[in-house]
DNA sequence: GTGAAAGCGCTAACAA
DNA sequence: TTGTTAGCGCTTTCAC
């Protein structure tokens, strides 16, 4: 065992090569404005550094460079939102484009209390599904580029997407099929601690639905309500489809219809938002999906902008969702009469 | 829009208050090891810190104090692995254990290709599901403190599971119901691109078994075979119960047996490791699970001792998975003519 | 083609 | 109780 591990250095290269800190530092980050090394120092430095398993200091070089050539997101609950699916492509998408400009991301979890140095220790933030508002202050406070990815904060650059049009061709995707009397099911008040902007456009969007359709609201948006409890109002009212607020509601949903035979689509019909993990394994629900990559692409490329300095104030961005077909719409069953006549 | 955005700085600070950088210094990180600072001063000092939004440089602050208070995570396909569900909740008592040491904990995503700084911008990094050795080369190089979560690799310190266990008991528990040709499905061949420990130690464990237990083995280690192709395989042989690798492939083995009208566990025993995402969604698989808790936190212990130099060497950590009970097994179907024989 | 020197912002040992 | 000083390891301008 070694008595002590003596980092390499800068000078510790240098001194091994019997040339001077700055030459190594030249050679090792290809300072090529004047071809200014002899092939043999430089050759020699190389290998040096290779042999020496030379590795800069980055508290050392981001401090003299007054740069980090790093990118934070800041998603604390990401662990559990993952899982959502459309983040893992988001962030990948994200994740690489930042990558091709040369900057690592990585993707921070919630720090010790009261320390709060982020806003000094990276070149640009993402925030995504945080509201940690305080956070975002101290940015602003410090001019530091950043974007909010999937919610919109006033002032801020953000990119996110159309949940009103999703929801208005929802619902029109269920009239196509024919259906008139149609339920939303967003349990918000139950599931969702922190509002977030799409939980008002889809339901105010869903209620200005039903008033120029003439249509009975049927909703669990002020009330807390089990999947039963919803079917039993869905039922009673007529209604023959149903839309929820997300996957996950959509697929606990289709669970308890099964429990009460309740055939999807044949008896019901069923959309939502959002993509379920492990969508290969999961019963296929037609739904408004966010164009994961794009918003993650969309969103790099902005931040690479405002940390470039190439951008004058905040650029926000709303993009479309895309309908995605699934198996679970399907006309609305006829009426017990109706069936008879059709039959006849 | 201001001219330039002149960050504060101790000196900033301090000619505000007419002292001098140190104090400053001394006073917002409470060095009190002999009250050395006089109240109003410190009011003062304060105040004028909260009021210019100060935030110490990291990278200056690294530099100086020779440590960067942060854990880097490694897991370059976390993104696609999450949803395996156990990893939140592993990391998420990682990062916590961490916190309570004062570190900040940050998820790396794959750097720009040729930079590999992370051994120095860390005091510690865990590596997880991560195959990137010549980084792990780059950490023992350097004597950095690291942890292999979920693993195992030689001379490094790792926690991991035992696989062995788990593959025994899993098949004793099939045993216990009754079943006495049991197949396994593992299809690493396809779906794992570098191998990991369990795929070996899970196969050997059902090849130990069916030699001492005279049983013929029915498993697609050595081929490729879809759901259906082995399902024939089961039903030819006689095998009244199913192991599978993981639960992925559990889940989708299960929607392919219901498509048969095959029942589950009627029809079939089934069994499986790990946790699903969206459990409470998913079809009740009688499973190992992995102590994702006990694990995470254990990882950090040992990963702090060896970021304090409490530690001597490598240290390694072996846990027993949990038997998660579904409701996946019953006792193996009686071939028709026993039924009768019984109903008679 | 290479060296000398300054300094990024902070902290810690020492001095007063 | 506070100031002075040195320097962490690196980059960059300027000089030769």
């Amino acid at each position: 065992m070694k008595k002590k591990t003596n980092k390499p250095t800068l000078r510790t290269v240098a001194e091994a090569c019997g040339v001077r800190p700055a030459t190594v530092s030249r050679v090792l980050n290809k300072v090529d404005n004047n071809f200014s090394v002899k092939p043999e120092t430089r050759d020699l430095i190389l290998k040096t550094a290779l042999d020496m398993a030379y590795i800069p200091n980055t508290a050392a070089r981001s401090l003299r460079r007054r740069r980090f050539d790093l990118v934070l997101i800041f998603g604390y609950d990401l662990p559990n939102f993952l899982p959502a699916a459309t983040y893992g492509d988001m962030l990948g998408a994200l994740v690489q484009r930042l990558n091709a400009d040369g900057y690592q991301v990585n993707m921070t979890f919630p720090p010790p209390a009261g320390r709060k140095t982020a806003p000094l220790s990276c070149d640009g933030a993402v925030f995504i599904d945080t509201g940690d508002s305080e956070l975002i202050d101290d940015f602003r406070r410090h001019a530091m580029p950043m974007l909010i990815l999937n919610d919109r904060i006033e002032d801020c650059s953000w990119v996110a997407v159309d949940d009103t049009d999703g929801m208005r061709r929802l619902l029109a995707q269920l009239a196509a099929a024919g259906h008139r009397r149609i339920a939303y099911r967003c349990a918000n008040k139950i599931h969702r601690l922190q509002s977030h902007q799409s939980i008002s456009d889809r339901y105010q969007t869903y209620q200005e639905w039903a008033r120029t359709h003439e249509m009975k609201m049927v909703t669990d948006y002020d009330q807390s309500m089990s999947n039963h409890e919803f079917i039993d109002a869905v039922q009673e009212t007529g209604c023959t489809a149903v839309a929820t607020y997300d996957e996950k509601l959509a697929m606990s949903f289709y669970q308890s219809c099964l429990e009460r035979n309740l055939g999807i689509p044949e008896d019901l019909s069923l959309v939502a938002f959002d993509k379920p993990v492990n969508y290969d394994l999961m019963p296929k629900i037609t739904a408004m999906w966010q164009p994961a990559e794009q918003m993650g692409e969309a969103a790099a490329e902005i931040l690479l902008r405002q940390i470039k300095g190439r951008s004058s104030g905040p650029e926000q961005m709303v993009m479309k969702l895309n309908l995605h077909e699934g198996a679970s719409i399907a006309p609305p069953p006829l009426p017990d009469g109706a069936r008879l006549m059709e039959m006849a």
